[in-house]
DNA sequence: GGTTGACCCTGCCCCTGGGGCAGGGTTCTA
DNA sequence: TAGAACCCTGCCCCAGGGGCAGGGTCAACC
């Protein structure tokens, strides 16, 4: 030992790692020392009286790239930047906050992905005992739509809830669901379709579409939303979706094309 | 535009950037849509899911190298992992809120680096009117020891206390200070050492060392308290210093040598 | 049919506050 | 005199992207 502390010592006393204050170094936080005949950092101390402040500050939040300033500054900007940072802390804080009340929402279902009016219609669907695919395809609908068509979203909830309303229609359904699994030139395909397009023309409001749907590109995000599922992959599926489609049109209802 | 969206849209959709949504793909957390004729990503509703859900739980606070992990868990490890970012982030703010009370006692003046008791002996210091150079040289001289022997922290303030409340040490001290601008062979110099030694003998408690000064290096640690003011490079001072310690040897006082 | 502006592509470096490791030299202790 | 414990520089790494370069594509407008 020939003068000064090692760079292990003078970091163990400020209580700070020897690889921390060699950045304090490398970012000019702290004046490098001079070395020993071996290349060895020796410090003083005034290092070691910078290492602390240094430290001190870098503990109560203050961003490295700010120290220097602080540093030099005098009292009153000395005292507007701590304002400022403890500002920042306050922000940060309601951040994670907010991440918290999130992560509480995540814990039961989907809370987090969809609002409590579109997670009661949820809880109705169970109820009416929906089989999981048709409740996930249905889940992820709502998610969908209310990326892609946010405005339109309540309206679009409003519907279902009216749509789940209405026992008859909720049978038919149900009705479409089970067809996935008939053979594609099941005669019952052309009855159903025929059942469903006249209870939505007798019941138009089950069919309005949002109103941003004269956006440009709305046919594409439709297609998206109403073909999500697995369940199109039935040809029985698409020929049904087709037969009721064609009958809406035939009907007056304008439904877009992908 | 053909089929799907292309990945800004998406992003727009899912509310988060275009850049993000690659460092995803990236990441293995939403899988890469297939590529239209141009080579653009072409967005359908299976990756717009992944999309929402992936942002979702990003801005819960869930790290993104558990997401997958959560997405593919069921519904108790996934409840597991909720609980436990929900205590990291507990953690975080508490950290923080830690930072501001620091960043707060940063505000007024040496409270974030010194402890109150300190702060009221520097108070003292000021009333007893001693110059800035000595006011700082004393405080620096509390933060160095606060470092440099933690465990004699307390010992140290209560002799610097005794010795502020001594009245005709005071007057010594600020004798010791105003010498820095004598000549070196100034006749008074050896009047204030003989002084100041047979005051310090007399009051033998104003000598007592810290006791983890045995430690090996405790001369060095001890030098660097006692001389890192920018006082001892006045000649004058040095050689004072130098008077003092040997009439204190020379009565029996243990002073490291540097 | 040419231009313009808005998109898209990949790939690279940047930010914080250091952590970890490689490869080599030095000092202290047993 | 050996080994442990330091020290040195230099490089890559972490999260969660931001920013930019350099080049291709698409749609609309004149």
């Amino acid at each position: 030992m020939r003068i000064g502390l090692t760079i292990g010592q003078a970091a163990a006393f400020a209580g700070v790692t020897v690889k921390a204050v060699r950045h304090y170094h490398q970012r000019g936080l702290v004046d490098e020392p001079d070395r020993d005949a071996s290349g060895y950092r020796r410090y003083g101390s005034p290092q070691l009286l910078q290492l602390v402040r240094v430290r001190t500050l870098a503990r109560a939040g203050v961003p490295l790239a700010e120290i220097p300033t602080m540093l030099d500054a005098g009292p009153s900007r000395f005292a507007a930047t701590v304002d400022e940072i403890d500002r920042r802390l306050a922000d940060d804080i309601a951040e994670l906050e907010a991440r918290r009340t999130t992560l509480r929402r995540l814990g039961s279902g989907d809370r987090a992905l969809l609002p409590d009016r579109a997670c009661a219609i949820l809880d109705r669907l169970r109820e009416l005992d929906f089989d999981a695919v048709a409740f996930d395809t249905y889940r992820e609908g709502m998610i969908l739509a209310k990326a892609l068509f946010p405005s339109g979203f309540d309206a679009y909830l409003a519907r279902f809830a009216e749509a789940i309303g209405d026992p008859e229609y909720v049978d038919l359904m149900k009705g479409v669901w089970a067809a996935g699994a008939w053979e594609p030139d099941d005669p019952r395909v052309e009855a159903l379709a025929a059942a469903v397009a006249d209870h939505l023309l007798n019941h138009p409001r089950l069919t309005r579409f949002p109103d941003d749907l004269n956006a440009s590109d709305a046919a594409t995000r439709y297609g998206l939303i109403n073909h999500h599922g697995g369940q199109e992959q039935s040809p029985t599926f698409d020929r049904l979706t087709a037969l009721i489609e064609k009958r809406l049109r035939a009907g007056g209802v304008d439904i877009p094309r992908d």
